[in-house]
DNA sequence: GATGAATGAGTATTCATTCAT
DNA sequence: AATGAATGAATACTCATTCAT
């Protein structure tokens, strides 16, 4: 087994769990059953491990994108897209966790600030191609609402309420965008 | 002059701009010209004086929630409610980031997490109680979706995207709500 | 209630508990229900406070001791101290505790060093003149191993073993100072 | 050369001259030219590090105890027992002050507690085990005394009487336990 | 006599990082 | 590639003391 591999997997986990900062470099070598000096050999600080689990989470939302979607019409694409991420948001939330965390927090922003600009970037390109396809006016805003309402809907169901109905939410959320 | 309502605004500044965990006590007693010890004696601890804090921003949104506006329309009350969560968005960009801040991470969420719940509790009952007005059918899952909307579109705006175009957004979430 | 002895009594019992320095003032004024500033205006300090607590226990001493004993014979004397010991041992436990921890902690020896040289003198010249009147020789000595006995059956009774035989090691004694 | 030796021998030197609580870590590093921070990585805390040196100590109790006495008597182990107990009690003060100090003071015995609980059962079965091949009547409350009345005298000795008579005291006690 | 806000020096502890092996 | 001893700056917290009221 890869140690290296193994150090991002355990580092990923437990960032996400409690937090870049309130996760000491110990716990995530102990858990990993690592020595500290490797994660400097390896990446250089601990906030190279933390850009390098940033960029590979990216790597990752870019593949899926990158999917040929040609044979769907646009309003398909919009609903497979809302499904994948109803779908993962139940099935990975440490994943999303992760992510809002590093958004929010001023210290970690920093450090990631040229890696969060690409990402979102490409993430308001990638929606904003489909709802160009459906109509042009106003497209870049609809996008910027698209991606606000889902990012918002993953912050209260992650974040604030224990009973949010995430089901219910998902049918109203595909209906509104199948609609004419 | 009162040296604890004096430090509980510069924390307030300084844990919104700076994030919780990353500031120091000590950054917070120089500016607020305060000994470290008046933070022990008035508020137990860190933790302590972050509770105190969170617990006004509560007591605020309270209050302005609690204006008499029974001689306004449901739809009327929606439209005024998304105006000053525009204009607050704004003016007081450091309110939003503390508060999202303290949401998303772990680490403060565990000290929150009893006014987090009371807080979220109140602000979904109070927007769920327009909702009734305009129509029963789903209120509870529509009043789910307006504030994980405008929490969203605060996320996005404050954290994620540089150009994130507000206005625009502002008018197209009002006209949402205006249509019957 | 005078609060100024309410002080001494809830310190005593304190600072026998719990150790000297490991007594905050903080918890003798809450604990007696006084402010912080009282102490600094009866007694001047920490310090202050311990030594009128370890005077008042030595003029305790010395009280007891002066009580008038001509009609009793040296061994009955003896005895009588023997018994009087272990009744208090077993009785006030925390008045021990409290002195044997005052002289072995070198911070609070600095501290009470004049009164602790002045009380040990009394205790010896008391013990001493017993001895006297039952044979001059080796009296001194025999003082000191009278009295270092003493303490040391309360050192390992208080401190060390938990099921110390303490009734049977007071028999021994007292078997031992009444043989001839 | 071993900093962690060195570390622990510093220590206990300090710990013994000026007690436990009132020796900071700052002392003991600058002493022993090491850096805070190699307290923790060796001994977690500054009750790791107390625990580490009273198990050494009980340790070499141990060894000592451990020496085969099978061609003495019982009266010449009992003798020879308390010549070393007089000879060290001279020449290595430090070692029965910080003892002494470790018993009688609250604090390090919640530290200690299960550590004493061993060493003081162990002396207490090595002394009751020299008695028992004396005598077997009252065996347990002899031993008991006998460990008793030599924790008095190191008390007196080295905390209470400037003056305090060891050697005639020594010869007293030896005579004591060598008559029939 | 009595209060409690305010101070500031002091202390243990945490933790990312370095470096010799 | 991998280890772990060692560092030292940073940090929250403790606590006796002071002083205005």
């Amino acid at each position: 087994m890869d140690k290296k591999e193994q150090l991002i997997e355990i580092a990923t986990k437990l960032f996400a769990e409690r937090g870049f900062e309130n996760t000491p470099l110990s716990v995530v070598c102990e858990t990993a059953n690592v020595s500290k000096g490797l994660i400097s050999h390896h990446f250089k600080s601990k906030n190279g491990l933390l850009r390098e689990i940033f960029l590979r989470t990216t790597r990752l939302i870019v593949e899926i994108n990158s999917i040929d979607k040609t044979n769907q019409s646009p309003r398909e694409q919009l609903v497979e897209l809302l499904e994948s991420f109803f779908l993962q948001l139940e099935a990975d939330k440490m994943f999303f966790q992760f992510n809002l965390n590093m958004m929010v927090q001023p210290a970690t922003r920093d450090v990631l600030n040229d890696l969060i600009k690409e990402r979102s970037t490409f993430i308001l390109e990638a929606t904003k191609s489909i709802f160009d396809k459906i109509d042009t006016t106003d497209s870049l805003v609809k996008s910027h609402m698209f991606i606000a309402e889902l990012d918002g809907i993953a912050l209260n169901y992650l974040g604030i309420y224990e009973d949010f109905p995430l089901n219910q939410i998902k049918e109203l959320i595909i209906k509104k965008y199948t609609q004419r």
